[in-house]
DNA sequence: TCATACGCCATTGTCGACAATGTCGCCAAC
DNA sequence: GTTGGCGACATTGTCGACAATGGCGTATGA
């Protein structure tokens, strides 16, 4: 098979990090193709990518540090899985994280310069999530977060976020696609929005964390669900 | 020589994470014994601890990934140098997330439980800081650290606060050791616990956000000095 | 029938050697 | 004297093979 790739299908972060095998495994884990508690083999993987048992540890060792993958002495790596308790402290940490980003994003960027998205979180991503579009739906969730991270201007903060993001961007995504929160989050994102076109970095930091804590809710709620 | 190590020696900060070299390393990162710059070569340390250049190269791998190294393609690596900027990024990450840990803190322990940390904060290490036993000073507030963590109870922010531990620590350092701020910090310090000591989550948040501001500016002022 | 000890096999950990690449000094030409 | 090319060397990147370990099925006995 070697490497199949499609890497540039819509809706799934930032890169980031190194090794295109660390990569792509990352991909099929967000999305739920490699459920947690899969067994990563390091010769098959060598074996499906055409490349050296080396290069693939290199890889698992990559996603171990980033908390995508766990790994015990002679037991070999597995897709992580996380308590419910595990990401509710993720997402109390991503609360204060995401909050201080958005009081940046809005002290940086000029308020005129986020009306494009507030007019995309309006009534056409209305329609969309009315429609069951929800893949067009994640597409504008990710391009609003990397709008506010690159106004954020920290490298440090954005790097942060980034391993927080691999954490829990598989329950998040699925949370969209299994529930029907869709609309109460695009709501909360709208708040933030608003906030942040008014060039008010207090408010923008508050409902981004209102939001936060609409989504952690969301999480604990359906959490049968998306696990 | 191999592996001279002399890891029982106080004042430095929890271990955490895997290869011995790397912990090594961080170590000798961390007391500027291996100022930023300085570059690792992997066929040298092989033999410097008697070990295979593949060990070595994970041990980078692992601490590029803390943070505390750069590593360019067949162009090696070398301790990671950080800019003012960089560090007043990561200051101000590190300050929601420290106010987090305090407020959590403050919340999960009781009140109780710091009336010994109040009193080693109290006259001992005044006089300590007087006589210029910073050594002793150094050693307390790690013991300080710990305790609010473990106190948190948030494996997560645990470990995202000791990824900025490892980014921060050496300046940190070397701020205690180069300038003079010692009793003003010591002051920070003690209204932190006072806070923690009353149960008062709100107060500790607050007064810990102040104490890192406080070693922010101080960053700032001597950057010269600790560079 | 169930518990337990044992041995095989799949899998991971480690090493040494070879290939690829960047760097630095030297030499020649302008 | 300076600059450009070039070649040797040091250093890193990658691979295959061997050693170490744990899990699991099996056989045996109570």
């Amino acid at each position: 098979m070697a490497y199949d790739d499609g890497m540039s299908e819509p809706a799934l972060a930032a890169p980031a990090g190194g090794r295109p095998l660390a990569l792509t495994l990352r991909r099929r884990i967000l999305r739920h193709e490699l459920p947690p508690g899969t067994p990563l083999r390091e010769q098959a993987l060598a074996e499906e990518f055409g490349m050296s048992r080396q290069m693939v540890r290199e890889a698992l060792a990559e996603l171990e540090g980033r908390g995508l993958v766990e790994r015990g002495p002679f037991r070999g790596a597995a897709v992580r899985r996380y308590t419910l308790g595990d990401y509710l402290q993720m997402m109390q940490v991503r609360e204060v994280l995401e909050g201080l980003c958005a009081r940046l994003a809005a002290r940086n960027a000029a308020p005129d310069s986020w009306l494009d998205l507030v007019a995309r979180f309006g009534a056409p991503l209305e329609a969309a999530i009315a429609t069951g579009e929800l893949a067009a739906y994640l597409d504008q969730l990710e391009t609003l977060r990397r709008r506010m991270r690159d106004a954020a201007a920290s490298e440090s903060l954005a790097s942060t976020l980034a391993g927080y993001d691999d954490r829990t961007a598989m329950v998040m995504r699925r949370l969209v696609l299994v529930t029907d929160r869709s609309s109460q989050a695009l709501a909360e994102h709208r708040a933030v929005l608003a906030a942040l076109a008014a060039g008010d970095a207090e408010a923008a930091e508050a409902s981004k964390r209102r939001q936060i804590q609409g989504a952690t809710r969301a999480l604990e709620r359906y959490w049968p669900l998306v696990q």
